[in-house]
DNA sequence: TCTTGCTCATGCATTTCAGTATATCTACTC
DNA sequence: GAGTAGATATACTGAAATGCATGAGCAAGA
């Protein structure tokens, strides 16, 4: 077992087989057939001299050698999308595919728009949209551009800081005629809150620099913060949000506003090697004109409160 | 062109061209026949709907479609690597292949006794070394273990810091028996020194933290620290080096003792999923043992000499 | 100028690998 | 208890990829 020479389409395989859970099924996924998917795995085993399923009329349940080398694939199969994404993109033309990392309430709240704005400048981009609270690897390439709430602090990234995204609470007109308008952080004990489920390490964050936030419990919680915006638009009660996509709506309105403001420093990162790709700098172009003018066009909203609540490294 | 489906082999192919220039070459390396590389290129090729290389009868020249693909091709080898690296180390036996990337100094002259003591407890356990001062990513898994200069800014690494390597003025007696022994810093003037060839960036952060240095031309330039510690060896001049390494020879003395000696704080690092895998747990403790015990057994040999040269940033 | 050594390209035989069809086993539903 | 739907494993057949042999082009050196 010197010399191993494990065909890399193998790793596919195995890779699909891990996530698929079965060979039936990672043969559909890969357009292949069932005996030629378990070929390559007996294949595999047979090199590496142990076995990596135990097979089952059920399907095939991996084993401990076989979970600890899937952190492999994983990169094999991010790294092989970005180098198609990559040679799918002609020389000197904005063309292929961008794969773009945010945050839920970003990815769906603000982006939309500044990416179609930018597809139709250029109709031959494909726009890979990965909106998820799961920070994604850059320098495993799992995605090509990412809009962070947290400093990069990895070499090898390029970062523009685009502005500081203000939060506060907020909550729809209804829920205010309704149950009346807090005039103080102290009011809220009276009031229905919407917060977070489970307490991360951001949010741990959060509570350490504001103090002033009295701890009273969640009418209701998720740790969606889709669905927290959702819960203050529908009336529910109060929750934070941030103050541009409020502004959108008429009928939801600032509660105590400048007695409680966080602003949430905002970054664009892109990692080095694809700052000469078109495709990508565009893009990367195209977000930071966008997101600044979403920061900068709620910014007036909000004027007069600086109070020095601090960047929280954090959500949303 | 919408679904791509090109086989991970023709990556791998792919990548061979492009290193060895040739289809025929790549095909040595592969173990195939020409022919074989050249279908696969063409299938790439076809595929992406671009050529990558432009042919020739000396062998084929990569376009810049080709050359900006080549990083990409580079992970996935290094990951297939780390893949098999991981992939031979059976579960819970010491056994298999670590990688290791050190400067070229510490490689050569301080490791190597380090894993002989390693592998004679474990014979099982192959020992990859990368001795070059160039540094390899381990997020990108082109090592599995890294002894470093330099402090682990990123995450998902496990950093041990393992002392600070003290290094100062040495020569050899012969030297300082023909020339004299300098008793200043200024005397430096009138000696043969022995330094570095281009000015790095690491070098100029040493140099703007001793300003005590004088700035005298050297007589023997050269960017390998082997190669300046083999000339200090040599009786050529006078250089800097590390004092654990000078100790071992008694015909080599410390020249300007405590009047000039900066401290090398020396990381071991360590890619997080490997935690877990005992050829890599072994080794990593081994080294860091290894490691304290070679900074140890030098640090009474400079006793006394508490200047507070900060740690450089640096080389060696 | 001719040889040598390197390259890539092409036609053809073969081997290897993938697909089809089928058997078997298990869990779940009626 | 029979039937259905899911899974893997095994023979057999056919296509596709590989290897072999050969031809042709170019550069260096005798």
């Amino acid at each position: 077992m010197s010399k191993m020479d494990l065909s890399w389409d193998s790793y596919r395989t195995f890779l699909t087989v891990l996530q698929e859970g079965s060979l039936s099924a990672a043969a559909r996924e890969l357009g292949l057939t069932q005996p030629t998917v378990g070929r390559h795995v007996d294949a595999m085993e047979a090199t590496l001299g142990y076995p990596l399923f135990v097979r089952s009329p059920h399907g095939l349940l991996p084993t401990d050698a076989a979970l600890a080398l899937k952190p492999y694939a994983d990169t094999l199969a991010a790294t092989s999308a970005a180098l198609l994404r990559e040679a799918s993109s002609q020389r000197d033309t904005v063309s292929g595919a961008v794969r773009i990392s945010a945050s839920e309430v970003i990815g769906i709240e603000v982006l939309p728009p500044i990416l179609a704005e930018l597809h139709a400048a250029y109709p031959a981009l494909t726009i890979e949209l990965s909106a998820s609270d799961t920070v994604e690897d850059l320098l495993r390439q799992e995605a090509d551009i990412a809009v962070r709430m947290v400093a990069p602090a990895q070499d090898a990234l390029i970062a523009r800081h685009v502005g500081a995204v203000p939060i506060s609470f907020h909550a729809h007109r209804r829920y205010i005629e309704r149950r009346g308008m807090p005039e103080t952080l102290a009011d809220l004990a009276r009031h229905s809150l919407i917060g977070y489920d489970r307490e991360t390490s951001a949010i741990r964050a959060i509570i350490a620099r504001s103090p002033e936030l009295p701890s009273v419990p969640f009418a209701f919680k998720a740790d969606s913060n889709l669905a927290q915006l959702a819960a203050i638009r529908a009336g529910f009660g109060i929750g934070i949000c941030q103050n541009g996509l409020a502004a959108r709506d008429p009928d939801i309105v600032p509660v105590l506003p400048g007695l409680f403001e966080m602003k949430l420093e905002t970054w664009l990162v892109m990692h080095e090697n694809l700052k000469t790709a078109p495709r990508c700098r565009v893009t990367f172009d195209a977000l930071a004109k966008g997101l600044r003018d979403y920061i900068r066009g709620i910014a007036p909203a909000v004027a007069g409160s600086h109070d020095p609540a601090q960047a929280a490294q954090a959500i949303v």
